[in-house]
DNA sequence: AACAACGACAACCGCACGATA
DNA sequence: CTATCGTGCGGTTGTCGTTGT
């Protein structure tokens, strides 16, 4: 079954609007309202199809769309929202008052992210210079110097290291989407028991885990489950596999000892088939206490519990949301280090004022992925 | 002055999805 | 259950003004 075209292509105009058409639209609009877009055209003795009066109502002439350039801080949203969702201009676009979705792509495409790139590129121009000198030892933490020996590319890596090191906004090193999971720990403990202690979030590295994931110079990822952690280990001393992309998830209580999930009280083999069962594409179980999932798999997931709960805020809610991740900074104690942990703002967030509405907030929100 | 290159923005296109008959 | 429709969405293209040569 083919799909109708949204309108007879035989004598509708095309490119821009005149004035007399908008004031024939808006002028109908206003008295009629809009009802059925592709009746309309031809009810208000316009040539042109109902999309286009559509497009152009939603875009350019509804009243409470804001016209003139974007402010700084409508661009700062753009950026730390696009962050968060990717390319959802329209979800992007519901928090930002009279600004359209198309407006947004077209300022995102045209401004910010040939800025970003600006940005990414001075900075990692800088981290050359700097590495080009003899670097103090305490300008790289262990975990830095851990990384780029791991990686397969040893110079980018540390360059991807050196400048989150060198410039390290709390956006840029705490991954968002990695809070959430670190923050629903009350909620999965409290809706399914499955798992009931701490959720880590670990890694080699303080740059960001899906910049991590995206870079050249890491070969593969490996999740770990436990009776009582989700970890990730970026660059695993043990068992990273050569060039695979995959990511691997460990049922056990030691990634040295893989042991039969069924002998851990906290997830059970009914547990482990629903995580099989319950994860998308790309998910096989190779052996006992060893499941592979995709990387893309994964991020989809992920993507889709930031997305969820972002949905679900106003206003308001996202600045409190953008504020807080803006003002958490690394939590890293000696002990951390000693580990090669960072724990994501654990402890800023516990002593936040509004942690029993996030926690409210993310108990509405679905469950995580891989354990729901 | 003429033309090319570029950037900004509006508009278009095709697909996806939910609603409904 | 299926076909159809209306609408939303994101990517792409077209147009126009500006700047550089």
């Amino acid at each position: 079954m083919g799909r109708a075209p949204c309108c007879d292509k035989m004598g509708v105009k095309k490119g821009p609007w005149t004035l007399d058409e908008d004031q024939i639209l808006v002028s109908y609009i206003n008295n009629h309202g809009h009802g059925n877009w592709r009746a309309l055209p031809k009810q208000a003795g316009l040539l042109r199809c109902g999309k286009s009066c559509r497009l152009r109502w939603t875009n350019y002439l509804k009243p409470d769309i804001k016209r003139g350039n974007f402010s700084p801080e409508e661009e700062d949203h753009i950026i730390k929202l696009n962050q968060l969702i990717g390319n959802r201009w329209s979800t992007i676009a519901s928090h930002l008052p009279g600004r359209t979705d198309n407006e947004i792509k077209n300022v995102w495409n045209t401004h910010l992210k040939k800025r970003l790139a600006r940005m990414k590129a001075e900075a990692e121009a800088e981290s050359v210079a700097v590495h080009a000198q003899p670097a103090p030892s305490s300008s790289l933490d262990s975990s830095t110097a851990k990384m780029a020996y791991h990686g397969s590319n040893p110079l980018s890596s540390q360059i991807l290291c050196n400048s989150y090191a060198r410039a390290p906004s709390a956006w840029e090193i705490c991954d968002p989407v990695y809070v959430l999971p670190e923050l629903s720990e009350d909620l999965i403990a409290s809706s399914n028991n499955m798992c009931t202690s701490t959720i880590d979030y670990q890694t080699t590295s303080p740059a960001s885990t899906l910049d991590v994931l995206h870079s050249d110079c890491i070969d593969s990822l490996e999740l770990e489950i436990d009776h009582s952690r989700l970890s990730i280990n970026t660059l695993d001393e043990l068992q990273c596999q050569p060039l695979s992309r995959d990511m691997q998830i460990f049922i056990g209580n030691d990634r040295n000892n893989f042991e039969d999930p069924a002998g851990v009280p906290a997830i059970s083999q009914d547990d482990k088939a629903e995580m099989v069962t319950s994860s998308s594409q790309g998910m096989r179980s190779d052996c006992d206490g060893e499941i592979v999932i995709s990387e893309e798999s994964l991020k989809s997931s992920m993507n889709l519990r930031v997305d969820s709960l972002v949905q679900q805020l106003d206003g308001a809610e996202v600045d409190w949301f953008l504020d807080h991740l803006d003002n958490m900074s690394p939590a890293m104690d000696s002990n951390h280090l000693s580990k090669n942990t960072i724990n994501l703002c654990r402890t800023d967030l516990e002593a936040g004022d509004g942690m029993d509405y996030w926690l409210n907030l993310l108990r509405q929100v679905q469950p995580l992925p891989l354990f729901s």
